[in-house]
DNA sequence: GCAAAAGTGTTCACTCTACACCCATGG
DNA sequence: CCATGGGTGTAGAGTGAACACTTTTGC
């Protein structure tokens, strides 16, 4: 068990794409920099992966850490390592991209620690290193993938009323969507089912509606695809 | 500009899963390796990446080293970094998958070094470190990918006979097509183009076509879905 | 009673699927 | 002339898109 490989390595960080919504748009958590390079600019919520320690892991270490979530929907989205990168040295960074709920959402209105803030995904401000690069390649992603699997679910509180959930996916895919059809096909979907509960409001309540993964996940195996 | 990060740091490798098409079946590229651990084990080629060289070019490098392959497509997998997923320490590797066509690969029918060798996607050897595992996720995603994507023609010669591209869909979807529906479909894209070839045989010649790349970026620069 | 959002069906066009026979060549 | 793979069309079912009005609530 030979201790191999004395050659000089790359640094190996993580960086988090974090979406969130808010009931109209798609939104980015960011963080300001608090050290340089790009001190004061706003970057991606990430850091250096630790020995011993999975990437998976170390994602969500550092998002906790630096915006306080945890327990978030995250799925590896693709490692970024051009030299010259980052210009401290060859620093090669595998990146993910979360989804929160806005229930559990700690950052969200936090003003008393101008760390962490959400912007609309269609105003970002600049960004250091390569960070509007990973994230445009987040976005892509997203709008491929909301397509075929239930994501979005990830974005909305547990119980949601359809109107919330078509406007998730008019933002995401950026068109509007007939409100009959987008109604029908979900019915015929049995894993978006009714709660007992209604939101209120100035007007007629909307019936609550949850997903069932339980019941997506028999599907799935079956060999199922969805597509909206 | 400091010399920043005195941390340890994982080390970093490339491995390409690499897939051809022999007419009839998914084959994947192994190499025998020559090297502890795992000396003389199957497994993906791949190797080290250098201080100041881009992932892919290390992937591209590698691939060439090991298999003499060059100019072929190559794609970003995903990133494994599971500590314990290399005996001798903290390796991560980043994966890309290959799509290699059956006239520009001096791997195939090679005799005389033992080194590389192509095996059936479905009946494949034990590989070392977690590279079966790898080797699963790539073909997800091959089969994902050449449902909405032409990535298809990568793995045929220049040009080719539409029943071999048919064999390919059916190789790869596990699942056969129906001949007039296929070519039917194929009939209403205008990338897939006639040449004056002829393929030879014992008995009618089939009509060579080829895949033409620019039309399929015209069509799909305007928001256009390849689907089959 | 009025403003505001919730909820609900039908028709038409198009796309997908199933299906069987004649054609051109080499031997 | 026969064996082998190449090439072609149609009908019926299913799916996707367009479209407008009634209901329930708070104020």
């Amino acid at each position: 068990m030979a201790h191999t490989y004395e050659y000089p390595r790359p640094a190996l960080t993580v960086d988090c794409v974090v979406f969130g919504f808010d009931g109209a748009g798609l939104q980015v958590l960011l963080i300001r920099r608090g050290l340089e390079p790009f001190l004061g600019a706003w970057a991606l919520p990430g850091g250096f992966v630790h020995m011993e320690e999975d990437l998976e892991a170390a994602a969500r270490r550092e998002l906790e850490e630096e915006t306080g979530l945890k327990g978030v929907f995250l799925e590896q989205l693709e490692t970024f390592g051009a030299p010259g990168r980052d210009p401290r040295g060859r620093v090669v960074s595998v990146a993910y991209f979360a989804l929160v709920r806005p229930d559990r959402n700690p950052a969200r209105g936090d003003t008393d620690a101008s760390e962490a803030a959400w912007f609309p995904a269609d105003k970002l401000p600049e960004l250091a290193f390569d960070h509007s690069v990973i994230l445009t390649t987040a976005l892509e992603r997203l709008r491929g993938k909301i397509r075929y699997q239930p994501v979005g679910f990830e974005l909305l509180p547990e119980s949601f009323t359809l109107t919330q959930l078509q406007a998730l996916y008019e933002a995401i895919l950026g068109r509007g969507l007939d409100k009959r059809n987008f109604r029908k096909k979900l019915g015929a979907f049995d894993f978006v089912v009714e709660t007992q509960g209604f939101a209120g409001g100035s007007h007629r309540p909307a019936r609550l509606h949850r997903f069932d993964h339980d019941k997506y996940e028999a599907l799935r195996s079956k060999g199922f695809l969805f597509e909206l």
